[in-house]
DNA sequence: TTGTATGCGTTATCAA
DNA sequence: TTGATAACGCATACAA
């Protein structure tokens, strides 16, 4: 990186041009480059103005966003966690987030938990260490005490997707409850008269509000005692005991399956085929996610359908709100409506 | 943020602590703090050692990353820019540079362009506006006069499974080529006698290649006229066309469709299914992208495994000797090996 | 309407 | 082995 000139050494990193060098060029100080690149031009002359316009322009000057924010503590910079990269949710959800955050100048510091709580809290760490101005957080639903903690911190965090049992923070769900009411109101009116609820563990508070609506509900619409089935999604013959298990517990009756999620259907329907299985034949099929996918699968997936998209807008808009109009205000939850897709899995009659 | 307190105003927001705190605490400056921090224990007392460890454990002081990076020109930040979110390509992709970049203490700033190349541009000047270290990028491929300019700023870029025409950057790539020798043979084999490529325009480095790529084995293998087929993953009715098109082409012989990549091949089952026609009975199928669902549509599809978790990660450790090993090493091309995952789409036999 | 001086929290240079 | 002190590039209180 060391150059030789004559007799001297010369730094061959072109120098970053600065504040400075804007000031020179434009023939005033600092002090007012600094004003006009923040946008305060009501006491600024027009020449001014205009002169540090051309310098920018020709000396192709651009702002250290570092130390704007070592400055200014607003790094322009949001957090964001998410518990499952791979999942398509989470593609979704980011998509959301990216796009609305590219409209207020933010960018977004990403990382992936794999659902580890440890990580969770590393990664929330080290995000408050980049100074990000705020996190968008899908949490693990494994870190309650930690997360308490978090609340007295003065750095905002609005839970995506999955709220927490304490009313801390902004959440931005979906209408989980409604949903399921929907969807098994429509296995009962398509003729299904026992349904069972497959999930994985119920470790996060999606899961959890889920399984309980799915117990009201199938108490209300079914008249029955609720059956949850647990699922390991990267088990495939413990997967298939627990579908075998299922059949046996309803053998004589018209069943069908409720999945909680995504991950969940796709490990459901694999395991069905690999059973030789089929939906609705054997079995009813309805599940979270409207995945590309489940259209095309047999005659396509009955499934609810979730804002998901929405759901990250919401999330930034939210943060916004919260850095920059009401830190204090008490925080809010909002649940965005879903639809219900129906397809052939679910269609009995 | 201010609150009354007797007759003075306080400034409610705890001062972070920095350390000068640290270095009171221990009794030493705030420099010998510093070399703490950064490993050099060289000529330092055990005593001071232990008393700032002490002390940075008592305070639960942590650094800050905006200063450091001011002050040391690396902020430990890493750009990535995808061509396309939503797609289990760049979710993989990105699970593979996260899981990497932790290892080395890197954290990710990740955008979207959605193949837009204004947005590809706007965002690189985002990153290093931001002063990333490095970027990584998974290019438009729409931007050749662009890179060009930005071959000659001193920011690492490693570019990301899209090649560019000129050998100006790192590349990690996956053995497309031999792939699409693989998957031709393999239909020729089945009894095949006509294939044609399904692809999107050729935008970018990857579908270039593939294109170059099927129609050198196709002439070698078949001894035939290659057929492209271009569709435009957004438009059903159009891509109806095309595939009634090649069938008309390809009437009266044992004739499949190689799709470029997942979303092709998303676009390709779905509107075969739409037309009610079946594989491998109506029209074999073997396309790029082993994802999820692959398996599980009819009777599976035969599809080309990539190891994109792999690029990821070297995409990483490629940026990572370019940063602090050898910076102005020639720009390396690198392929990873695919893997032919052979399903019922494409076995007629 | 503009400029001076100071500080943000680090790291690096040099002297002790 | 350690510590003043000067940057890093920008924003802001205060002065003019």
């Amino acid at each position: 990186m060391l150059r030789t000139i004559g007799v001297y050494f010369m730094d061959v990193r072109k120098k970053s041009i600065t504040i400075i060098d804007v000031a020179a060029a434009a023939g005033v100080s600092k002090t007012t480059v600094s004003r006009y690149l923040n946008g305060k031009f009501e006491f600024m002359s027009a020449q001014s103005r205009q002169r540090i316009a051309a310098a920018i322009e020709q000396l192709n000057y651009r702002p250290n966003n570092l130390a704007r924010g070592l400055k200014s503590k607003r790094s322009k910079l949001l957090g964001v966690i998410v518990s499952d990269i791979k999942n398509p949710f989470s593609s979704i959800l980011l998509k959301g987030i990216g796009d609305c955050c590219e409209r207020y100048g933010y960018g977004v510091l990403i990382t992936n938990t794999d659902d580890d709580p440890v990580k969770e809290r590393e990664y929330i760490e080290a995000m408050i260490d980049q100074h990000v101005d705020g996190i968008i957080l899908n949490t693990t639903g494994q870190n309650l005490p930690f997360l308490l903690q978090m609340g007295k911190e003065d750095i905002p965090i609005v839970l995506a997707d999955r709220p927490i049992e304490v009313k801390l923070f902004d959440t931005i769900r979906t209408e989980d409850r409604k949903s399921m009411f929907a969807g098994l109101k429509h296995l009962y009116d398509e003729g299904c008269r026992s349904v069972g609820l497959f999930t994985e563990a119920l470790e996060n508070g999606t899961r959890i509000c889920r399984s309980e609506a799915y117990q009201d509900a199938y108490r209300e619409i079914f008249g029955k005692v609720p059956q949850i089935y647990f699922v390991d999604t990267t088990k495939e013959t413990e997967t298939m005991a627990v579908l075998e298990q299922f059949m046996a517990d309803n053998a004589d009756v018209k069943r069908a399956i409720f999945t909680a999620n995504g991950t969940v259907t796709l490990q459901v329907v694999r395991t069905m085929l690999k059973a030789g299985l089929h939906f609705p034949k054997d079995i009813a099929l309805c599940g979270f996610d409207n995945w590309e996918w489940t259209g095309l699968v047999e005659g396509g997936i009955t499934v609810v359908e979730q804002p998901t998209y929405k759901v990250g807008r919401e999330c930034v808009k939210r943060m916004m709100a919260r850095i920059y109009r009401s830190p204090n205000a008490l925080p809010k939850r909002i649940e965005l409506p879903c639809r219900l897709v129906v397809r052939s899995s679910s269609q009995c009659i």
